[in-house]
DNA sequence: CGTGCCCCCTGTCAGC
DNA sequence: TGCTGACAGGGGGCAC
């Protein structure tokens, strides 16, 4: 489910968190937190000092009462979602809430709760010590929309690789963020056929590549993400991207430059949606 | 190490 | 109407 354009648009309906409090956390599946009584133990009562992303993931920066700073680290999974609930919030409590956490001032007044909610129980909520923080992070690859994800550096990443492209952008090590809905929409803007082994991307194409998940990437954050069923904003709203999609869950419908249908293909255990006109099929030698 | 496959789990929908 | 099977946006583990 949340790509990063979802866990951008989580974390900014999640700001108001910072500079509150954690009260009382109840887990409520076991399964979806790990260590579920130190993540209860370490996250009441510390303070919220920033919420930020890194790829997918939703991080909540606390400092606790020895002054010690860990992060929590919320994975969305396929049907996660992170619900920031004010008090006395009209909306029908979520159905599938897998751990809640009470929210206060500082000064004790409570305003609301923070749930998370996932039927699938895909996600995971793991709360990593500052050095743990930075190890994980470092597992991961650039952030697609910072200044340091260049050109240059995705060519010299795809000529490593005999993946197939969409199985290289899916690779959480390679691009933090990217999943199958855009990595689809990137192809086809760019014109590469999902199943071209990333290494056999001529040189010329990769700046447009390049430029392909920059402009999806930032127009579904700008629409709030894609709601096709699960995904909702912190404040439980649905992502309005679903209507700009050109070729995901499009099958048998025109390719918005050329009428040819859509196709689906499966590999890598996924669908992958093409135009066979616009994305040639990779020359095998 | 890189790569591909399977599986975790529940809900929904198409087809019979 | 009701059942069955396919499928869903992610990622970890494992075998090769």
């Amino acid at each position: 489910m949340p790509e990063l354009p979802e866990a951008e648009t989580i974390i900014r309906g999640l700001q108001p968190l910072t500079g509150q409090r954690l009260g009382t956390v109840e887990v409520l599946y076991p399964d979806v937190v790990e260590e579920g009584p130190a993540l209860r133990q370490g996250a009441e009562g510390s303070q919220i000092v920033q919420v930020h992303r890194r790829g997918k993931n939703v991080i909540l920066d606390l400092v606790q009462g020895d002054g010690a700073r860990p992060s929590l680290v919320v994975n969305l999974g396929m049907s996660g979602r992170l619900l920031l609930r004010p008090l006395g919030d009209p909306s029908p409590p979520p159905t599938h809430p897998g751990l809640r956490a009470s929210v206060a001032r500082l000064d004790g007044t409570p305003v609301g709760e923070l749930v998370y909610h996932d039927p699938r129980r895909f996600g995971r909520i793991r709360l990593l010590s500052a050095r743990a923080f930075q190890a994980w992070s470092e597992t991961l690859g650039p952030e697609p929309l910072s200044a340091h994800f260049r050109s240059v550096d995705l060519e010299a990443g795809l000529k490593r690789s005999r993946s197939p492209i969409r199985s290289w952008l899916l690779d959480q090590r390679r691009i933090a963020g990217v999943g199958n809905i855009y990595a689809n929409e990137a192809l086809f803007l760019a014109g590469i056929h999902p199943e071209t082994p990333a290494a056999e991307i001529p040189s010329e194409r990769v700046p447009g590549l390049h430029r392909a998940l920059k402009r999806v990437l930032r127009d579904a954050v700008a629409a709030q993400g894609t709601t096709l069923r699960d995904y909702r904003t912190a404040q439980g709203w649905e992502g309005s991207y679903g209507t700009a999609l050109r070729v995901y869950g499009r099958e048998n419908q025109p390719c918005p430059q050329c009428r040819t249908p859509v196709v689906r293909r499966v590999f890598g255990n996924r669908s992958a949606f093409l135009c066979p006109r616009c994305q040639p099929e990779p020359e095998v030698p």
